[in-house]
RNA sequence: GGCCCCGUAGCUCAGGGGAUAGAGCAACAGCCUUCUAAGCUGUGGGUCGCACGUUCGAAUCGUGCCGGGGUCACCA
């Protein structure tokens, strides 16, 4: 129960009480006051004043004066401005609220329920290494995860590898062109970026033979369809399909090698995953549902034996879900997987973290699922998030113009160390514990850059700039919590006790006030994250705390607080700030250092 | 062209019916004999794309327009 929903429970009793009419908490609103006006919590009355027939002053008052009268621990005052009723919250429930939290590590965290959910994420393909707008995806869908079981769900998080098709074939067949039989092991070289090379090499390549084929007379669109080396790659995919070993086998290493990398950087990055789902294990998996759904009249077949679904009455067109040689399409695997999901694991909702250009894809996907029948399509959740671009437009994988995951990260650690050293204030560590400090601190930096936006708009990414360590950022976060056990460790291990009347003795300064009310929304944050999908609420919310502590810092001194009473006062906020910056940071899967 | 998303300070972004629209960066001016200055305090900076409408009240909701992006594949 927050501050905010005991307010509303207690403001709606009243109304009731006062004027006999029922009142839900949509007839009134309930915000922060505002900094410049004295109170904590505001009523607005004006939504009110109509239905009572009363002026804001006298229902404020009448208000106002029944609030303190019948909850006289929890509101201290009141005062009305224009159509406000602003609250001030007791010091002695405040206090209470402290004390009973201040230790809590899962303070805000929901009991475990009953809802079981998926969230896909990552799910790459295998001819390329993992970018930056990868790594939006990965923290993004991670977090989300994170957030869904803070809240009591039961969350399996998986992977969709996209292992097969034709853009793995072109890396194949430029690796057997070019490579001489390199490995990454030959070339000193982490596997997907090896991989990836070839990816890129390829399309030189397929470039080079298109322009020359168009200088030989050939319109673009034909010598498209037949540059040597696309025909090669076709030819390829075909052998793959039909099990040719030699193609298989390559298929296999090459597939090995990147996976090999890619293992680096998940465990580098912190993504893992309950289940990995392989896309040439699901790919056949969707045939059986159109067989069925051509029995049931739901596609229909065309002259050339494709199969289709009918999508119009959905301001959808039609939709191909069967090539006319019987092979799938990428949405029949889908509908496949989205199917298989579900029976095997009983969801109660499956998440798709999946950027905003598959937003059509994904409804198109929906609605088949619901057109064939199948009871769970309304559980199928697209999280959309917009593309991370850079100053000098997108980021295109074919073309080499990518921020590469392993590099941008490799850079972050290095700026960590150069600030660190610049600062010095961990000289007593060792070689080992400044190289997890530089990781703690170059990750930390660029997940929550990534994550401190909302994920559905696209975001532009500055790659001369760099990512920042000052200001609203994880370092910024980090610092603050470092500062705090830096305290702890002055104060020592030894645990004051203390009773609740210690703490009330004197009056809460503005400041202690403000952070002790500040952390209790907490409790709010963590349900809002989760409603919203959306780790960009914990991470301003934790911003904010920490600016906060900041300022109570510099302004208050806890280790030589004016009395004994301050003193411990100022431990406990100082413990819980330091407990909640760290759960929240978790959700954001950042770690906090004890020093830096 | 149809459908969807986005236009808020020089830049990157909050705020999604309520009080005088916020933060970070950048610029400028201060603050380390006292718990970590990766910090704190202050100054300057806005026609919330434009117009109409709904409302006691609109950056926020609706409609239209302007600008940017996405998508409408027998690619994945």
């Amino acid at each position: 129960m927050s501050f905010t929903s005991n307010i509303q429970s207690f403001a709606i009793k009243s109304l009731s009480d006062l004027y006999g009419q029922d009142f839900t908490e949509k007839d009134f609103q309930i915000n922060n006051t505002r900094q410049e006006f004295i109170g904590d919590y505001t009523i607005v009355l004006f939504s009110l004043v109509k239905t009572l027939q009363k002026s804001p002053e006298v229902l404020g008052k009448e208000l106002g004066d029944y609030l303190r009268v019948n909850h006289p621990d929890f509101f201290s005052g009141y005062n009305i401005i224009k159509g406000f009723l602003n609250l001030e919250i007791n010091d002695a429930q405040l206090n209470t609220l402290l004390k009973e939290n201040y230790q809590d590590e899962n303070f805000g965290k929901k009991p475990l329920g009953h809802k079981k959910i998926m969230v896909e994420y990552s799910s790459p393909n295998t001819n390329k290494p993992i970018h930056l707008g990868h790594l939006r995806n990965n923290f993004l869908g991670w977090s989300v995860a994170e957030i869904l079981k803070a809240n009591g769900n039961e969350v399996i998080k998986t992977s969709i590898v996209n292992d097969r098709g034709i853009h793995i074939c072109k890396s194949m067949i430029a690796w057997k062109t070019f490579a001489n039989g390199a490995t990454p092991e030959s070339e000193h070289a982490k596997g997907d970026h090896f991989v990836g090379d070839y990816y890129v090499k390829f399309n030189e390549e397929y470039k080079k033979q298109v322009a020359e084929l168009i200088e030989s007379g050939m319109s673009r669109e034909e010598a498209e369809k037949e540059a040597p080396i696309m025909k090669e790659t076709q030819q390829m995919l075909l052998g793959w399909e039909n099990g040719n070993p030699d193609v298989r086998a390559l298929w296999s290493e090459m597939n090995g090698w990147v996976y090999k990398g890619f293992d680096e950087t998940y465990k580098r990055i912190g993504s893992d995953f309950d289940h990995t789902f392989y896309e040439s294990n699901t790919y056949l998996l969707g045939k059986d549902f159109v067989q069925e759904g051509l029995q049931n009249n739901i596609l229909f077949k065309k002259q050339d034996g494709s199969v289709w679904i009918d999508l119009s009455d959905k301001n959808l067109d039609e939709k191909l879900v069967l090539r006319g040689d019987g092979t799938s399409v990428y949405i029949t695997q889908d509908i496949g997987l989205a199917i298989q999901k579900f029976e095997e694991y009983h969801l109660d909702k499956s998440i798709y973290v999946i950027g905003d250009e598959q937003l059509h894809h994904m409804k198109v996907l929906k609605e088949i699922i619901r057109k064939l029948g199948m009871p769970f399509s309304d559980k199928i959740f697209h999280l959309s998030y917009g593309m991370v671009e850079l100053t000098s437009g997108k980021m295109k994988s074919r073309e080499g113009t990518v921020v590469d995951a392993d590099e941008l990260i490799d850079e972050m650690v290095a700026t960590a160390e150069k600030h660190t050293k610049e600062l010095g204030k961990v000289k007593d560590f060792s070689e080992e514990e400044l190289k997890e400090l530089y990781e703690t601190l170059a990750l930390g930096a660029t997940k929550f850059y990534l994550l401190r936006v909302d994920p559905k708009k696209k975001m532009i990414f500055n790659p001369e700039e760099s990512i920042d360590f000052h200001g609203f950022t994880g370092p910024f976060v980090q610092y603050t919590y470092a500062r705090i056990q830096s305290i702890l460790r002055k104060v020592g291990e030894g645990k004051p006790t203390i009773v609740i009347e210690d703490l009330a003795s004197s009056k809460l300064l503005p400041l202690e006030r403000q952070l002790i009310i500040f952390l209790e929304k907490y409790f709010n944050i963590i349900s809002d994250a989760a409603d919203e999908m959306n780790p960009s609420v914990i991470a301003n919310y934790v911003f904010n705390l920490a600016k906060l502590y900041n300022s109570f810092y510099s302004e208050h001194s806890v280790t030589n607080a004016e009395s004994k009473e301050k003193k411990k006062l100022r431990l406990y906020i100082s413990v819980m700030t330091a407990n909640i910056i760290k759960s929240g940071m978790e959700l954001l899967g950042i770690k906090v250092p004890q020093k830096m």
